[in-house]
DNA sequence: TGACTCCACCTAAAGTATTTAGGCAAATGA
DNA sequence: TCATTTGCCTAAATACTTTAGGTGGAGTCA
């Protein structure tokens, strides 16, 4: 009867491959049965039902991302390490497209807190060290960026800018250096 | 036999209803026709398949939101038009959840081209009239601005902000604060 | 008015994905 | 070696998708 050796973590790995092969979409546990040559329902002793699979993938790569922006950051300050820092996003979205659709999936909010999602905003946090914002200035700057981070990934990835001059890098690299110039510049309150 | 009356328009517009009722995700052809009283197959004759239905629901959201915004932006310039503009997106997001994620499902170049996208991209270049910038930085600054109002939709609607303080409102108002400052200074190319 | 033609909606059927229940055999360990 | 655990199986129910072909009601024209 050949066990295959299935363990909620290969399916996890296996199905984040997966995602970046065919679209975080069409993950589905046939399929996943399927590459590892075993009938769909024995998955189920492993992960609860494909919703399960699906934010497990997404776990995944939300880690994933932050093992990977914790690195960027290390040792770099200032604009080097908000350039360091948003690319480690742009090129997961490159490298792993699936993965990071997957890292887009919304969350129910228990789920979320216990997520990378906190250590992301962390690390964010982190990079304003380089900058001078107090509360809960900061807090909103956190929340632009990643809002930043998220959009363009997810505007770049959909194709938004693919056909079309000045070309994805360009704009990446100003929209970066916009970044970096708001942040030393961040307007006080309007008083109007 | 009783003809209820099915076009693609209004399948579309029912599903559109559905996706916020229920999210976009779930809307499926099987749960359109229980709506309608009517078989699966009958849908089959006013959408090739489900895919295209979701296509047309997202182009559908797509429109919508263009006619709001070309409405926001009529008689206003300047930091106004850019508040009115972006407010457009963030209040269709809460009354509209359902088609707001119609409207960022990724589309085949093709029907993007023919979508209201290339609409949205202009309204957001006439924004920027009412401030000083050349291109190619207008072009980046477009982008720039899609990526956090899609950004930060997505994260809102995810339940990003929901639990921590401050709250959402203030935020985004600060934000649309930074990028008007950031719009009135956007920086030349850094020359390091 | 009666026959004709559409076509909107139907039934039928095949294919695939999800999920649960229960069984057997391989691995584990006393 | 025997008992227990557990990994993967078969079987079956439910649901969504899609195609093929049929039927009857609405509008049209002589």
């Amino acid at each position: 009867m050949a066990r295959v050796g299935l363990t909620p973590d290969r399916l996890v790995r296996a199905g984040a491959e997966l995602a970046d092969e065919i679209g975080f979409e069409q993950v589905t546990a046939s399929e996943l049965a399927r590459r590892f040559g075993v009938k769909v329902a024995s998955l189920y002793s492993h992960v609860r039902n494909t919703q399960d699979l699906r934010t497990r993938i997404s776990l995944f790569a939300l880690e994933e991302m932050a093992d990977r922006a914790a690195d960027a950051i290390a040792g770099r300050a200032g604009k080097d390490a908000l350039v360091a820092f948003a690319n480690v996003y742009r090129d997961y979205e490159r490298e792993h497209p699936g993965r990071a659709a997957a890292a887009r999936m919304p969350l129910d909010p228990e789920t979320a807190a216990r997520s990378a999602g906190p250590r992301h905003a962390q690390m964010t946090r982190a990079i304003l060290r380089g900058y001078d914002l107090a509360e809960p200035e900061a807090t909103h700057a956190v929340r632009l960026l990643g809002s930043v981070f998220h959009g363009y990934s997810s505007l770049e990835s959909a194709g938004g800018f693919r056909h079309s001059a000045p070309d994805s890098e360009e704009t990446w690299n100003r929209i970066l250096d916009a970044l970096d110039s708001l942040l030393r510049n961040w307007p006080t309150e309007p008083t109007s």
